[in-house]
DNA sequence: GCCGTTTTCGGCCCGACTGTTTTCAGTCG
C-alpha cells in the first residue's frame, strides 16, 4: 500500500470521527498522520519493514497509529475504519465536499432529515426541506444548491502528485520483469496534466504474457478487466484503471507517441502523414506496407518534417505549427529554478522550524529563498502582527548571517482583506524583503469586489507578488468569481509578479492562465508554499504546470541570478 | 491519539465572519 493511500485511510477515519463528534484532538490526530505520511519523501511501507527507523520517529504518529500503519500495510484495511463506515451510511462523508457543511451540519441533516448522499441533499433543498431545521435558512438553502454544483460528481480523477506514486510503484516493479526492455506510462500523465484519471501503461518485451502475468501479480492491483495478447485492463486497488500495452521494440516510440496523445494533436498528425502519402499508427510511420519509421518518437516526427515536440504542448494548441516553423519554446526545467519564495514555517501554520526550513532548501541547491508566514488576519494559523512579524525577520536575518551559499529574504504572506485593503501597514511592509499577497477570506464576493481586491494590492508598491491568484483547489473549489484579464493587464503594467503555487491541489495559476499571462508579459513565479521540509520537493509540479504553459526560463522571475531577480521587483516610494 | 513531561495525564493555535438568531453555533485554512 503506498502513502496516498494510508493517508486516504486515516483522513476517512478522521471524516467519519468527526461526524460522529468524537473528541476533536483525536480527529486531529489522524488528520495529522494522514498529512505526515501523504508528505512523506519514502514509502512508509519502507520505514515499517526497516529496521534502522520507526513508524513512531514520524511526526505525530505514536505507538497506536504506527500500528494501524502496520495493519493496513497487512491487511489493506483498518478495523476501525470498518466499525465507522457500519455505524454511518457511505454517502454521509461526501456531504462534507459541499463547502459550507462541515461535520455537525451533515450530522444534523442526516438526524432530521435522513439525508445521507449528495442525492438526497440535492433533492432536500430543491423541495426546500432544509430551511425549516432550526439553525439553517433559505440562504443556508441556496448556497447548498449552488455549491452541489461545484462538487465533482465525475469519476474519480487523482492529483498528478499522487497519481506519479502509483505509476513510479507500478513502473519500478514491472522494469524488474525478465525480458522487458522499456516501461513509461504514457497518456495524460505523462503530459503532466494536473488531474490523472487512468494511466496508459507501454511496455516493450520479448514475451508479452509475462509482463501481464506480472502485473496481474502486482500487489496493488485489485482485480484484471480485461487480458488479451498485447493489450491488458486492470484496476488498482486505490481506484485507478492502468491499461498495459505490450509493443515490439521496432514500434516503441510510435506507441509511445501514439498513446500519449492528446487525440486532437494526433488527429492532425495523421492528417500530415496522408497528405505526404504516409500513415502513422501506433506501430510505426508507414509507406504503404512499408515501415519507415516508429522505434523513436524523435523518428516519428521526423517523417513528418517536425523536431521532437514535448509531451506537456501536445494540445492542439498551436504546438504544431510552432514546430512547423520550429520555434517551439525551449521549455523550463526544474534545474533552472534558483529558488522558492513562498514557504511557512511553525511559527504560523508550517510543520518544521525556520532553520530546518531554511537548511532544507540550502540542501535542495537553492540559492535564494523567502520565508513568507501568514500575516495575522489568518489567526487560523496563527498569523503575524507586526510586532511578531518583525520578531520573526529578526530570526530570519540571524539565521540568515550564518548561512553560505543562500540568500534568505525577510518576506510575508500578506492577507488581502475583504474590503480590499491590506493585512499590514505600508511602514512594516516597506521593511520586507519580499511581499507575496493572497487572499483567504471573503472567497464569495462577486467578481467585481474580488477583482478590486487583486487591483489594489497588484497596485500597492510593496506587493511583489500575488499568491495562488485563484484561489481554486482543484476538484474541490472552483477558485474566486475574478476578472483575470484585468488582473493580468494590471500585474503587467504595475511590474506584479503572478505566482505558479505548486501545490498539487492548487496549481495556481492553471496552464491556460499562465500562457494569457505569458502573453501579456507578466512575470511567473513558481513556489512551493511548502508547510513542511518535505513540501519543498513540490516545485517539480509547478515546473510541469509551467511547461505545459510553454513557459520558458525567462518568463520565470525565480530561474534568474538573485541580482537579476531583484531587478524585478518593484520599486518601493520612500518613506516620508 | 500524540506529546512531553511535573513519568501518568492534561493540553492540544486561535479569532473573524456568516447566517442564523436575538446571543451564538458552525465553518474557514
Amino acid at each position: 500500500m503506498e502513502n496516498p493511500e494510508l493517508a486516504a485511510a486515516f483522513d476517512e477515519v478522521a471524516d467519519l470521527l468527526e461526524l460522529e463528534e468524537a473528541n476533536p484532538f483525536r480527529v486531529r490526530a489522524y488528520r495529522n498522520a494522514a498529512r505526515t505520511i501523504r508528505d512523506l519523501p519514502v514509502p512508509a511501507a519502507e520505514i515499517a519493514r526497516s529496521s534502522e527507523q520507526r513508524l513512531e520517529d514520524l511526526q505525530g504518529i505514536g505507538e497506536d497509529l504506527a500500528g494501524k500503519i502496520q495493519t493496513l500495510l497487512k491487511t489493506g484495511d483498518l478495523p476501525l475504519r470498518q466499525e465507522l463506515r457500519g455505524r454511518l451510511p457511505s454517502g454521509l462523508r461526501d456531504l462534507l465536499e459541499v463547502a459550507g457543511l462541515g461535520p455537525k451540519r451533515a450530522r444534523i441533516l442526516y438526524q432530521q432529515l435522513g439525508i445521507s448522499s449528495l442525492e438526497s441533499l440535492r433533492e432536500a433543498a430543491e423541495s426546500h426541506r432544509i430551511r425549516g431545521i432550526k439553525g439553517f435558512g433559505a440562504k443556508t438553502e441556496e448556497n447548498i444548491i449552488r455549491e452541489l454544483q461545484h462538487v465533482s460528481k465525475e469519476e474519480r480523477r487523482f492529483y498528478l502528485a499522487d497519481a506519479k506514486v502509483y505509476a513510479d510503484a507500478l513502473l519500478r516493479h514491472l522494469r524488474a520483469t525478465p525480458g522487458v526492455n522499456a516501461a513509461e506510462m504514457a497518456g495524460s500523465y505523462r503530459r503532466c496534466k494536473e488531474t490523472v484519471g487512468d494511466l496508459d501503461l507501454l511496455v516493450t518485451c520479448q514475451v508479452a504474457g509475462s509482463v501481464m502475468d506480472r502485473l496481474a501479480a502486482y500487489e496493488g492491483v485489485a482485480e484484471v478487466l480485461a487480458r488479451g495478447g498485447t493489450k491488458m485492463t486492470v484496476r488498482l486497488k486505490i481506484g485507478i484503471q492502468v491499461d498495459l500495452r505490450v509493443v515490439p521494440q521496432e514500434s516503441y516510440g510510435a506507441a509511445l507517441q501514439y498513446f500519449t496523445g492528446s487525440k486532437a494533436h494526433n488527429i492532425i498528425l495523421r492528417r500530415m502523414a496522408q497528405e505526404k502519402g504516409l500513415k502513422i499508427n501506433e506501430y510505426g510511420v508507414f509507406r504503404g506496407k512499408r515501415r519507415i519509421a516508429g522505434r523513436t518518437e524523435e523518428q516519428v516526427y521526423a517523417t513528418l518534417g517536425l523536431p521532437y515536440i514535448p509531451p506537456e504542448l501536445r494540445e492542439a494548441r498551436g504546438e504544431i505549427e510552432l514546430a512547423m516553423e520550429h520555434r517551439l519554446p525551449h521549455l523550463l526545467e526544474l534545474d533552472d529554478l534558483r529558488g522558492d519564495l513562498h514557504m511557512h514555517t511553525n511559527v504560523t501554520d508550517g510543520r518544521a522550524s525556520l532553520e530546518a526550513m531554511v537548511l532544507a532548501a540550502k540542501r535542495r541547491g537553492h540559492k535564494y529563498i523567502a520565508i513568507t508566514d501568514h500575516s495575522k488576519r489568518v489567526t487560523m494559523a496563527n498569523g503575524l502582527d507586526a510586532r511578531r512579524l518583525r520578531a520573526h525577520w529578526k530570526s530570519i536575518d540571524e539565521l540568515a548571517s550564518r548561512i553560505k551559499g543562500m540568500t534568505v529574504l525577510k518576506g510575508v504572506e500578506l492577507d488581502i482583506l475583504e474590503d480590499g485593503t491590506l493585512d499590514l501597514p505600508d511602514d512594516v511592509l516597506a521593511e520586507a524583503d519580499w511581499v507575496v499577497a493572497s487572499i483567504h477570506y471573503g472567497q464569495n464576493q462577486p467578481r467585481e469586489r474580488i477583482t478590486r481586491r487583486l487591483l489594489n494590492a497588484i497596485r500597492s508598491p510593496y506587493v511583489h507578488a500575488i499568491g495562488h491568484p485563484t484561489g481554486r483547489l482543484i476538484g474541490k473549489r472552483k477558485g474566486y468569481d475574478v476578472d483575470l484579464d484585468t488582473v493580468l493587464k494590471a500585474a503587467a503594467d504595475y511590474g506584479c509578479m503572478m505566482e505558479l503555487n505548486s501545490q498539487p491541489s492548487r496549481l495556481d495559476l492553471d496552464d491556460v492562465a499562465l500562457i494569457a499571462a505569458r502573453e501579456r508579459g507578466v512575470s511567473i513565479v513558481i513556489n512551493t508554499d511548502a508547510h513542511s521540509t518535505e513540501e519543498l520537493a513540490l516545485l517539480e509540479f509547478g515546473v510541469y504546470q509551467a511547461r505545459r504553459a510553454g513557459l520558458e526560463a525567462k518568463n520565470v522571475a525565480n530561474s534568474r541570478p538573485l541580482a537579476k531577480f531583484r531587478q524585478l521587483l518593484k520599486r518601493q516610494p520612500a518613506l516620508a
